[in-house]
DNA sequence: ACCTATTCATAATG
DNA sequence: TCATTATGAATAGGT
């Protein structure tokens, strides 16, 4: 139709090709208009110009489209992009709902329905479990005794260091006092367990410098 | 086109309807192929007629133009039902993981992480559903225990109805012999547990019926 | 965008 | 459903 007769391959000419999309986009927009009201059908018509722009027609709406079709090809295909989600999300719904069930039962939830062989195996493995927390909870408990009679043992070498040296000074302040007076340090320790430190600041008067042999710690 | 003008309008003639949409259907298809020849352009086409018949046209394939399109209006509109699964799947896995974590804890795998406080309570939750799954099974037990002596009277009571019913029988077979020959009917049973039936068919020789008083269970 | 000769699609009919 | 055909619609090419 038109001047003259035409072989449909892809026309060369860039702005006649421009023009004749044009025409013909909206004449195929129409027709697929008239087709959804004559006829009563459900038409979804999407076109990309080489430009990239996009033109569209839907006689309802075309999500509603799209869905339908790609319903009815899953049932003769199965499985596209969404189907495949569809098939993961139900997955991992099922995964989910299994975890849960699992972890009601070892909640003490939802017992009902489980025979004393399940039970028992459930006491069995609950019973395991506690005993590996246990032990995890002893030795951090252990752990961290370490530490604080590491952090200690420090502590009580530093307050050492600092008393001598507040000792030397007091002896280069007093200048005619011997500098290598003994010196005493105090540390209530029992037996070889985390050893109980005195703060003895306030005890220890300005003038009581003594030494006797280093406490050992560690 | 055609012998007349109509007007564009729902046909009423279910059978010209469905002619027209022959006709119009095919027409549609041709020239949405020939725009996406003639001027490079992706068309996709989809129709369902009335009666619920797919058909279709696309220039590639349907998945991607499909795609093509809702990536466009993605853009635009953000957010469709792909997308809505995606989250939904995203969710679930999140859900997944979470619960799976809690669970190890609960099964007393990984618990690098946790400090003396968190196992602390652990152990707590887990002497709890310890407790609950004995005291489940223990009412399991003690319930089975009850059905099984139940159902145990009850065969006891029909064996002794059968056996009198056997003897009853001899009786009239011999004929002359008194009817009311003692019977013996033998239950070993110990103290008051489910008593051990001996089925002594084939211990119980034709002429041995004799009757005590019946056994007691329950 | 418009014009119009020409081709095409199709309504009506058998 | 298929074929025919008169007719209106779509459009190629030109302005």
């Amino acid at each position: 139709m038109g001047r003259g007769k035409i072989v449909i391959r892809r026309i060369d000419n860039s702005t006649s090709r421009q023009v004749t999309f044009s025409k013909r986009r909206n004449g195929l927009l129409k027709k697929a208009k008239e087709l959804s009201i004559l006829c009563d059908a459900e038409v979804g018509l999407v076109v990309f110009s080489s430009t990239g722009r996009l033109y569209e027609f839907s006689s309802t709406n075309m999500k509603t489209v799209i869905d339908r079709y790609t319903n009815a090809k899953e049932e003769l295909l199965g499985g596209n992009a969404t189907s495949e989600i569809k098939r993961e999300a139900a997955s991992l719904r099922q995964q989910l709902h299994n975890l849960q069930e699992s972890h009601k039962q070892l909640m003490g939830e939802e017992l009902s329905g489980l025979g004393v062989r399940d039970l028992q195996g459930l006491e069995n493995r609950l019973e395991i479990n506690l005993r590996n927390i246990r032990m995890r909870k002893g030795s951090l408990i252990h752990q961290e005794n370490i530490e604080l009679s590491r952090s200690l043992n420090v502590m009580s070498q530093q307050k050492l260091e600092l008393y001598n040296k507040a000792c030397e000074q007091r002896g280069a302040t007093d200048a005619n006092e011997s500098s290598s007076t003994p010196y005493s340090f105090r540390i209530i320790q029992n037996a070889n367990m985390p050893p109980s430190l005195e703060l003895s600041q306030s005890q220890q008067r300005e003038g009581e410098c003594s030494k006797t042999a280093a406490p050992e710690l560690g």
